[in-house]
DNA sequence: TTAATAAAAGACATTTTTGTCTTTATTTTA
DNA sequence: TAAAATAAAGACAAAAATGTCTTTTATTAA
């Protein structure tokens, strides 16, 4: 197991790819973005596809066309990503999976759980999906294998 | 998603409530395991039979048998558990998914992932067994709905 | 030594996740 | 307007996770 599912992992590394080659107006195609976030196309292209139907990212199709991200949306936090793909149990969900833990009929995990919880949640809401440009296209942090 | 697997999290509903019953040598049935942690019977009995197994738990066949923890297995971080039921993905790898991701060539998340890792580790190699045992008889804990 | 009890094991069945291939719709540009 | 480019959509396929049912094996106790 892993934080996040495969479809989100790639969601996360194709957004990145995206935002890092977002300059004004260009617009990057399905073919390269899977390419370089090592990723099979077509389920990728699947994926861009819902994160475009919700809003997260645009895409345009023809010519030129292909998946883009707007001003405003490089600023979002990556827990939009994250939370249209996986969803919002890791942000709120149970260590041991019972419905009914809370507060009140905590699982013996829950209070530790709730502190390490709050600290995923703080580092995807306050990490922006623009945020990384920079270091992405200095090759300082990668995508793929090097 | 959730941090663990479900077949983990019934893993460890089940162990607790083994722990909290283990007295002086006595064992406790799959039946009853599977109807207090709410799971169902014969999954849950393939994956204790794993951890069986794997020695983090007892077990022993015929009448007045079933499953039981040593005293030392009650000493056992929790960490044991989800290793062999889920692997050590949760605490070494990469959150987007990069085999190659490392301190020398880190993906984006990298540097903050390690911090949450660290936390999940500590948390999980620093909770035991049986230390939630007088909670969970006194019922200030629940292993399933109230 | 037989019957009862309980875990172990095996064989499937179902559901979810992940992945592939083909066709369609839209847009641009020549 | 026609051809080319590109995302969108649809229909499957494969693999992994989860779940169920049946049979076997070991143990106990009468």
């Amino acid at each position: 197991m892993s934080i996040f599912s495969k479809t989100c992992e790639y969601a996360l590394r194709a957004v990145f790819y995206i935002a890092s080659k977002t300059v004004d107006g260009s617009r990057v195609g399905i073919r390269e973005i899977a390419k370089n976030v090592d990723s099979p196309e077509h389920f990728l292209g699947k994926i861009l596809q819902d994160l475009s139907r919700k809003g997260i990212i645009d895409s345009a199709k023809g010519p030129n066309g292909g998946f883009f991200l707007t001003r405003q949306a490089l600023k979002r936090p990556i827990s939009d990503i994250v939370s249209a793909v996986d969803g919002d149990n890791i942000f709120t969900g149970c260590g041991m999976g019972l419905t009914y833990c809370s507060e009140i009929n905590p699982c013996p995990l829950h209070h530790e759980f709730k502190k390490i919880r709050n600290r995923i949640t703080k580092m995807l809401t306050g990490t922006t999906i623009g945020q990384f440009n920079k270091d992405l296209l200095l090759g300082k942090i990668l995508l793929k294998k090097p």
